[in-house]
DNA sequence: GGCCACATTGACCCGCTGGTCAGGCAGGTG
DNA sequence: CACCTGCCTGACCAGCGGGTCAATGTGGCC
């Protein structure tokens, strides 16, 4: 594939399809057993095509991951009040993220792979830390003003980052019967309550009333990022 | 390989000595990307003796996976002060197993497939389906002696499972700058805070001294279970 | 109509790797 | 010594799957 193609709205769109039904295999079969002729097959088109629109696969995997990490960053932002303390726009952003890993499971599972293979560790590593650091501003934030105990900020937001994709993961594979709802009022009590400074601060903050949750809505495949 | 061998003491060293090597190259590059030749190399043997000891590749990771579970299993029980309470006994478990993963990074590296490849599951999630059910017991315990606060006790056990796994990875992953027994103090901090009922009790559960650490020394290779 | 760039096809190539196999060696036993 | 069984060898096989390529279609534009 060369980089100065110019596509047209036909070839947007066959692109498009090819990495949605790519995401659709990957995630339900993981990437390593999908093969570039699955990928074709389900698209209904020829095998030489594949590599009209991509340099190859490893390159559709790495468009694939950055789009969803990016969705998922602007739809925290959405989430979060602005207005709120620290501690409540955290657990407003863990619970957004558990909905949205939720509804867009297909899609997320993929991003699994980062302890897999090592050719991806950069991708999506980069990804996670932009929600550390995300966090890890919130938690300094919150530690300054008394609402959070005093401990490693960046340990801390691993930590909060690490729980929401812990328990989508479970949600993800079928370990939880809880539905989703719910699981995202337990995941916001589980990290409010790991961070909070005390029990008074932390009850606060699991009271507050989540705003609109708009930002919970299922990624149309189909709809270019 | 027929299940009915005997094996010489010399065969017995043999097949340990394959199972070190596999699980060295496993930790390194991943399962996926360590061939068989790779192993057998690595013990400088020939490939054809590869199957005189294992049926096939996945066999010997499905001996590797069951072996550090176990081991891991052991390292908790011995690290628990059964006289405790429940909330410091999770709290011992956690931090144990945070050193012993830390110590035996490179064998554990390897049950992070369970996210990749559909063949593992099975044992991969027995695995920590056991360690859920372990801590959900002590949670529950807590639970009723007012320690932990009143909430779904497998879906809290899953948590700190969770957690322990996820700070052990970034660990391994050369994400933590801390020495392993501070951050083995902090994991047993996060996991008290998240659990306790309140702070009066989190702040006794975290001061208690945990005992010997005699169950954190490094899995000799060589050694079999 | 002729040209060009995008779009599409599917047969083909080729390297890789899991697994096989026929045979050779060593040490213990009768 | 003959023999058996466990141990070991490395060439070989087969299938798979990523990636290539020459040929063809197609639609817009001068």
């Amino acid at each position: 594939m060369d980089d100065e193609r110019r596509l047209t709205a036909q070839g947007l769109e066959r692109k498009q399809q090819l990495l949605d039904c790519a995401a659709r295999l990957f995630a339900e079969r993981g990437y390593a057993d999908t093969r570039v002729i699955d990928i074709v097959r389900a698209a209904g088109v020829a095998k030489g095509l594949f590599y009209w629109y991509f340099e190859n696969k490893e390159q559709l995997f790495r468009e694939l991951a950055e789009e969803i990490r990016l969705r998922l960053r602007r739809s925290q932002g959405e989430a979060i009040d602005l207005d709120a303390d620290a501690l409540t726009r955290i657990r407003e952003g863990a619970e957004a993220s558990v909905r949205f890993m939720a509804i867009n499971a297909p899609f997320f599972a993929l991003l699994e792979v980062e302890n897999i293979d090592k050719r991806f560790v950069d991708v999506l590593r980069q990804g996670t830390d932009v929600h550390v650091a995300d966090v890890a501003a919130h938690i300094r934030e919150g530690i300054a003003a008394g609402l959070i105990r005093d401990d490693d900020p960046v340990l801390l937001a691993r930590g909060v980052v690490g729980i929401v994709g812990l328990y989508s993961h479970f949600h993800r594979t079928g370990r939880n019967e809880v539905p989703i709802s719910e699981l995202a009022t337990f995941v916001g009590r589980f990290v409010v309550r790991s961070l909070a400074a005390d029990e008074e601060i932390a009850l606060a903050a699991e009271k507050k009333e989540t705003r609109s949750v708009r930002a919970t809505t299922a990624i149309r495949p189909g709809s270019s990022g």
